[in-house]
RNA sequence: GCCGACGUAGCUCAACAGGCAGAGCAGCUGACUUGUAAUCAGCAGGUUACCGGUUCAAAUCCGGUCGUCGGCUCCA
C-alpha cells in the first residue's frame, strides 16, 4: 500500500499509509489532541479531523487557543443554534451564521414572531443537541445537487448564495442529526464537543446587509470550552460596561442628555474643562504647524449648499429653517465656509498651501435609531480644518496629517486602526479623478508604511479618504480623525490660485480632523479611560480635605497657592470623617488628595494620596507643586 | 428608519398572578470634631415617560407617541 508522507509543526516527518484520517493519527502527535483537537491546517488549508490524507504535506493541529480554532470552534456553536431553532420552529428559514470575535451570530427568517424571551428555549434545545453529540459529517456537492437539496427544503437564501457562488467553487454541505446546512467548514469533530455557550440578544439585521432586502432575525451568542472560560468573558463583558461613558459621564457630572433634546448632549462644567483643554492642546498644536484658525456660521442659504452638492447628494441629513422667505440650512460641514474665506483674495501659488482650521459646530440629522450617548450625536464640533494645496503638495501634506494624527493618539495612548475608503455608488466626480485621489492616499499611507484596510465604496461623495478608527469599552470602533480628498468642490466653486506663468490654477482641497468630533472623542477618552483622567485633563485635579474644622484656614491656604500655579482644586470643607471623603475623591476619580490635619499644618506640609494607588506620604508643599507641574506639562499617562 | 427589549424618587433597584408605590445611596436638618474608600439620628422626596382604552380598581393588562439600550442600515 501506498505511503504519505507528514511534516509535522515541530520539525518530525512521519509516514502513514495512503488515506489514513487525521484523527486516527492525533494520539501519536500529542496525546493532548484527542480532546483539544477541533481541527486541522493541512497544506495551509482548513480541514475537518475527518479528512482523509491522500498526498505528501504539512499538518497542523488546531486547538482553541489558535485565532483559527476559536473561530471554527464558534462557527460550529452557530450551526447547533441553528439546529436547535429549526427544530423549535418548523418553516423557519436560515440566512448565514458566520464566526464574529468573540462570538458568533446566524441570522433567520422566522415564520411567527421572535424575541428574546425565546431564547432560553433556544438554549435548552441546544443543550440537548450537544448531549445527542451527533458528528459533523461534510458531503460535497455539484452545484445542481445543492440547487435541488436546498430549494426542495425551501432554504431561499441558501439557493440564492448558492446561484451567487463562483463557477468553480467547491460546494459542501456539513450535517449534524437531521440539520443540514450549505457550509465551507471546517467544523469540529461533533456537537458534543461545544462545552460552554450562552445566547446574548436578537437584533433585526437586513439581508445581505441591505435595506432593501427583507429584515431577519439574528441571534447572537458566545461559546468557550470551559464553563470557567465563559464565565470570565461575561464578567469582563460587565466590567466594560462600568466603563461605559454615558455612565461614567453621569456619575462624574460631565455632560448629561435630554429627552427635550436626542442627539444634542448638555456638558456641565466639569464636562467643559475636558473640551476646553483639548481645544487648548488643539490651537496650541496647530499654531506650530502653520494652521491659521477661521470660523465660519452655523447657518447659511440655500444657494450654498447648492452649490457645494449637499443639496444634492446630503439632504436628508440636513436640517433647514427660513429667514426673510428663503431657506437656509443647519451646516452639516464646514467646507463651503472655508472656501468662501478662500476665495475673498486673490491667493498666488506662494500662499499654498494654506491651512484653515476651524472648530466648527456642525449639525446633522441623524436616523433615530443611531444615536449612542456622545459618540454618535446631532450636533457636534469638528476640529475641521481644510487645507488648499497645489498638487504637487499633496503627498506631503497627507503625510503632514497622518504624523499629527499619530502624534495626537499617542499622547493619550490609543492604539487606532487606520482604513481607506474608495468611491462610493453615489459619488460626485469621473473615475479618473477618484483613481488620482486614493492613489495620492494610498502613496502617502505605503510610505510610511502604515498598515490599513480597503473599504471599497464607503468613501464620501465628494472624495476617497483615510479614517483613524478607536476602541470603545465593548471594543466597538468609532471613526476619530479622517483624512479626506477632494477634487470636486474646488471645480465647483471655482477656487484658483496664480501660478508661476500668471494664470489661473485650480489648487487641490483636503479635509480633516484628529479627535473628528469633541464630543465623540470625550466619549472615548471617558471609556479609554474609565473615568481617571490624566492629570493634565481632569476636571478637578486636586482635592484638599481637611481632618476638622481647626484645619480649614490652612486648607484655604494650600488651594489658594495652587490656584496661582493654575490647578484646578477644590477643598472638601464638609463636616465628616476623612475616611468618606477619600471614598467620595476617590469616586469622582480625582488624581490627588492632600489631607491636612494637625501635623501638616504645624510643619506647612501636606499628606498626599493618589487616586488607586493610596498614600503616598508627607512632603512640602513646594515639592508637591513641582511634581505635579512636571506630570501636567508631560500629559503623563498612568 | 428597521428588528428586539426597556422606561418607578437625583442615582441603583423593589412592589406575588391588577387591590393604599417602597428601600439603599444622594439631598436637607441636627449631633459628633473626626487621620487614608461609607459616623449616628431625624426630615423631605413620586401625575410610576406621555396620551388614550379595558376594569369597581392599572406601575402592572391593551393601543398609540416619545425616549433609552442592544443590533441592522447609515456615519464624525
Amino acid at each position: 500500500m501506498d505511503k504519505v508522507k507528514v511534516f509535522l509543526k515541530n520539525g518530525e516527518v512521519k509516514e502513514y499509509d495512503y488515506g489514513v484520517l487525521i484523527k486516527d493519527i492525533l494520539p501519536e502527535i500529542n496525546k493532548r489532541y484527542i480532546k483539544e483537537a477541533l481541527a486541522a491546517k493541512f497544506n495551509g488549508e482548513l480541514v475537518d479531523l475527518s479528512k482523509k490524507i491522500t498526498e505528501d504535506g504539512s499538518l497542523e493541529i488546531i486547538t482553541f487557543n489558535d485565532e483559527e480554532g476559536k473561530k471554527v470552534y464558534l462557527h460550529s456553536a452557530a450551526h447547533v443554534m441553528a439546529q436547535a431553532v429549526k427544530r423549535l420552529f418548523p418553516g423557519v428559514k436560515l440566512g448565514i451564521g458566520p464566526a464574529i470575535e468573540n462570538g458568533f451570530y446566524y441570522d433567520f427568517d422566522f415564520p411567527v414572531d421572535f424575541s428574546s424571551d425565546d431564547l432560553a428555549a433556544v438554549e435548552d434545545e441546544m443543550a440537548k443537541i450537544i448531549k445527542e453529540d451527533y458528528p459533523f459529517i461534510r458531503r460535497e456537492l455539484s452545484r445542481q445537487e445543492a440547487l435541488k437539496l436546498f430549494s426542495d427544503l425551501g432554504e431561499k437564501y441558501k439557493v440564492e448564495l448558492i446561484e451567487d457562488l463562483p463557477e468553480d467553487a467547491v460546494i459542501s454541505v456539513y450535517e449534524q442529526g437531521e440539520f443540514i446546512d450549505l457550509c465551507a467548514g471546517p467544523h469540529v469533530p461533533s456537537t458534543g464537543r461545544i462545552k460552554a455557550f450562552k445566547l446574548l440578544s436578537v437584533a433585526g439585521a437586513y439581508w445581505r446587509g441591505s435595506e432593501n432586502n427583507p429584515m431577519l432575525k439574528r441571534i447572537y451568542g458566545t461559546a468557550f470550552p470551559k464553563k470557567s472560560m465563559l464565565e470570565e468573558y461575561l464578567q469582563k463583558l460587565e466590567e466594560a460596561k462600568k466603563r461605559d461613558h454615558r455612565k461614567l459621564g453621569v456619575q462624574l457630572g460631565l455632560f448629561s442628555l435630554h429627552e427635550e433634546g436626542p442627539g444634542f448632549p448638555f456638558f456641565h462644567s466639569k464636562g467643559m474643562v475636558i473640551i476646553n483643554e483639548l481645544e487648548n492642546f488643539w490651537r496650541k498644536e496647530h499654531k506650530i504647524r502653520g494652521y491659521q484658525e477661521i470660523k465660519t456660521p452655523i447657518i447659511l442659504n440655500r444657494s450654498l449648499w447648492e452649490q457645494s452638492g449637499h443639496w444634492d447628494h446630503y439632504k436628508e441629513n440636513m436640517y433647514f429653517t427660513e429667514i426673510d422667505n428663503s431657506t437656509y440650512a443647519l451646516k452639516p460641514m464646514n467646507c463651503p465656509g472655508a472656501i468662501l474665506i478662500y476665495k475673498t483674495e486673490q491667493r498666488s501659488y506662494r500662499d499654498l498651501p494654506i491651512r484653515f482650521a476651524e472648530l466648527g459646530l456642525v449639525h446633522r440629522h441623524e436616523r433615530s435609531g443611531v444615536l449612542h450617548g456622545l459618540m454618535r450625536v446631532r450636533a457636534f464640533t469638528q476640529d475641521d480644518a481644510h487645507i488648499f494645496m497645489l498638487p504637487s503638495q499633496i503627498k506631503d501634506e497627507i503625510i503632514g496629517v497622518m504624523d499629527l494624527v499619530d502624534y495626537f493618539y499617542n499622547i493619550f495612548g490609543f492604539e487606532y486602526m487606520v482604513e481607506l475608503s474608495t468611491k462610493p455608488p453615489k459619488a460626485m466626480g469621473s473615475d479618473e479623478i477618484w483613481e488620482q485621489a486614493t492613489n495620492a492616499l494610498k502613496e502617502a499611507m505605503e510610505g510610511k508604511n502604515m498598515d490599513y484596510v480597503i473599504n471599497e465604496g464607503e468613501g464620501a461623495f465628494y472624495g476617497p479618504k483615510i479614517d483613524f478608527h478607536l476602541k470603545d469599552c465593548l471594543g466597538r470602533t468609532w471613526q476619530c480623525g479622517t483624512i479626506q480628498l477632494d477634487f470636486m468642490l474646488p471645480e465647483k466653486f471655482d477656487i484658483n490660485y496664480i501660478g508661476p506663468d500668471g494664470e489661473k490654477h485650480r489648487p487641490v482641497m483636503l479635509h480633516r480632523v484628529i479627535f473628528g468630533s469633541i464630543e465623540r472623542f470625550v466619549g472615548i477618552l471617558i471609556e479609554h479611560y474609565g473615568g481617571a483622567f490624566p492629570l493634565w485633563l481632569a476636571p478637578v485635579q486636586i482635592v484638599i480635605l481637611p481632618i476638622a474644622d481647626r484645619h480649614l484656614d490652612y486648607a484655604l491656604d494650600i488651594k489658594k497657592m495652587l490656584e496661582r500655579e493654575d490647578f484646578r482644586v477644590e477643598v472638601d470643607a464638609r463636616n465628616e470623617k476623612i475616611g468618606y471623603k477619600i471614598r467620595e475623591a476617590e469616586i469622582q476619580k480625582i488624581p490627588y488628595m492632600l489631607i491636612v490635619g494637625d501635623a501638616e499644618k504645624e510643619k506647612e506640609i501636606v499628606s498626599v494620596r493618589k487616586r488607586r494607588e493610596g498614600d503616598l506620604g508627607l512632603v512640602s508643599l513646594t515639592e508637591f507643586i513641582e511634581k505635579i507641574k512636571f506630570e501636567r506639562a508631560n500629559k503623563t499617562v498612568q
